[in-house]
DNA sequence: GAGCCCATCGGCCGAACGGCTGATCCTAGA
DNA sequence: TCTAGGATCAGCCGTTCGGCCGATGGGCTC
C-alpha cells in the first residue's frame, strides 16, 4: 500500500527536493506539488492524497490556513498534515498543532526524519522534531503562557461579561457602553480572551460561549 | 405616579423644547436631557428613567445603539425607548424596532403626539407616527424585502454552508478555500444571509446558527 | 423567448477589528 | 513593603469586514 503525498511550498527547489526525497521510497508516491495555498485545498480535496505536507509561509492560504481547512476542527474526514518550516517559532508549533496538524518538521531535518514523518502521518501517528519536542516537553512539566496556545487560566468576571456580549453580536464600541467602560478596555479584555481561550477572533469566542454553556 | 423621562438629543433646542413640552404635563418629569449617546446610556443606567427619548443622530452612539444597550434582545430589565427623528427612511423605522424601541416618532409630529407616545411607553404600549405606521401595515399585508427587518426567506444551501463556517469562527479567507469559491462569491453570501436573518455582523450569524441548532 | 433566482466574481471604500506597546490605579497577599 | 494580578486607558498600525456598485452564466418557469 503506497502513501500518497501532496507537497505545497513556494519555492520550486524544496517542492522537487521533497518529491525526489518521497519519490525514492518505494511505498510513497507524490501526487500533486502546488505552489500556494489556494492549490495545496484545491488538489487536497481532489486527489485526498494520505499526508499532505505543507510549509508554513505560502502565498493566498498560508500552511496554517491550510491546515485548518483540511484538518481543522468541525472538518469531516480530516486530512493528515505535516507542517514543514525553515523557523521554528514558538507560535507556528503550537499554532499547526492547534490547527489540526498531525506532524511538525523543520527544513534543517535530515530526508531520514521527513520521511519518517510521513510514514508516522499516514499511520496517524505524529512526529515532530526533536529539538521542538523538547520545548513541547518543557511546556508540559512547565507550563506557562506560550503564544497561541490555549491556556488553563479562568477568565475573570469581567472578561465573562465581555465574552457574553461579545457572543450576542454587540461590537467593541457597544459593549464599551454598555458596561460603561472605554473602548481601549473592552480591547484589552479581549485580547485577554484570546489568549486564554486561544481563540483566533470574536466568532470564536462566541462559539465557545454557546458551547460551554456561557450563554444560551 | 410620575412619568420620569430621559431626553436624549444633539440638538440644545430640540432638548429644551421636547423638555418643557413633558414637564408641562402633570404626570411627567424630566430627569435628564443629555447630548450624546453615551451620556444617555450612563444617565440612563444611573437614573432609570421609565422612557429615554432618543434621537437617532446622536455623537458616540446613535440611537439605535444606545437602544440596544438599554433595551436591545438579551438586556435584563430592558428600559421604554421611543425613538425620535427628523427622517421617516425604512432602515430608521425597523431598525429601531428591531433594536428594541417601543415607540417611533417624526419630529414633525405634534406636542401631542409625542406626550401620547411618552404615557404609551410608559404603559409598555408602542406609539409609531400615523405616516410610519401606514407602511408597517402595508408590510404587514403586502411582505416584500425591506432593509434591516428579517425577512422570512429560506437561506439557500449554499448559503448554509456559509453560515456553518462563519459560525466556527472561519475567516471569509478560509470559508472561500473551503468551498472553493472566491473571497467575492463569499461575501456576497454574506451580504445575502444579513438580510435574510436580519442581523449586522457575523457574530449575530454565528449566535443565530448555534441557537438554531444549525451547528453544535 | 422572457423573466427570475441562484451562484459566481471583481473593485472600491470606510469602518471595525485585533496586535502591540506602554502606562496608571487599586487590591490582595507574601 | 514589595509584588502580582486585575481593571482601566491611550495611541499606532495593518488586516479584515461589510456595504455598494455592477456583471456573467446556468437553470427553471411562464
Amino acid at each position: 500500500m503506497t502513501i500518497r503525498v501532496l507537497i505545497a511550498d513556494d519555492q520550486q527547489l524544496v517542492r522537487t527536493g521533497f518529491q525526489m526525497i518521497l519519490d525514492a521510497q518505494p511505498d510513497m508516491e507524490v501526487v500533486a506539488a502546488v505552489a500556494d495555498g489556494a492549490d495545496a485545498v484545491s488538489e487536497a480535496r481532489r486527489l485526498r492524497p494520505d499526508v499532505c505536507l505543507l510549509d508554513i509561509r505560502m502565498p493566498k492560504l498560508d500552511g496554517l490556513e491550510v491546515t485548518r481547512v483540511l484538518a481543522g476542527p468541525g472538518v469531516e474526514n480530516p486530512m493528515r498534515v505535516v507542517i514543514v518550516t525553515t523557523f521554528d517559532l514558538d507560535e507556528y508549533v503550537y499554532g499547526a498543532l492547534r490547527s489540526g496538524a498531525t506532524g511538525f518538521l523543520l527544513k534543517d531535518s535530515g530526508p531520514t526524519l521527513l520521511i519518517e514523518a510521513v510514514r508516522a502521518a499516514a499511520a496517524g501517528d505524529a512526529l515532530v522534531s526533536p529539538s521542538i519536542t523538547v520545548r513541547l516537553l518543557q511546556h508540559l512539566t512547565h507550563p506557562r503562557r506560550t503564544a497561541g496556545l490555549p491556556v488553563n487560566d479562568p477568565l475573570t468576571d469581567r472578561e465573562l461579561d465581555v465574552v457574553r456580549l461579545v457572543a450576542r453580536g454587540r461590537s467593541n464600541q457597544e459593549v464599551a457602553a454598555e458596561l460603561f467602560v472605554s473602548l481601549s478596555t473592552v480591547k484589552t479584555h479581549l485580547g485577554s480572551i484570546f489568549a486564554k481561550l486561544g481563540v483566533r477572533n470574536r466568532v470564536e469566542i462566541a462559539a465557545w460561549a454557546w458551547e460551554s454553556g456561557v450563554v444560551s
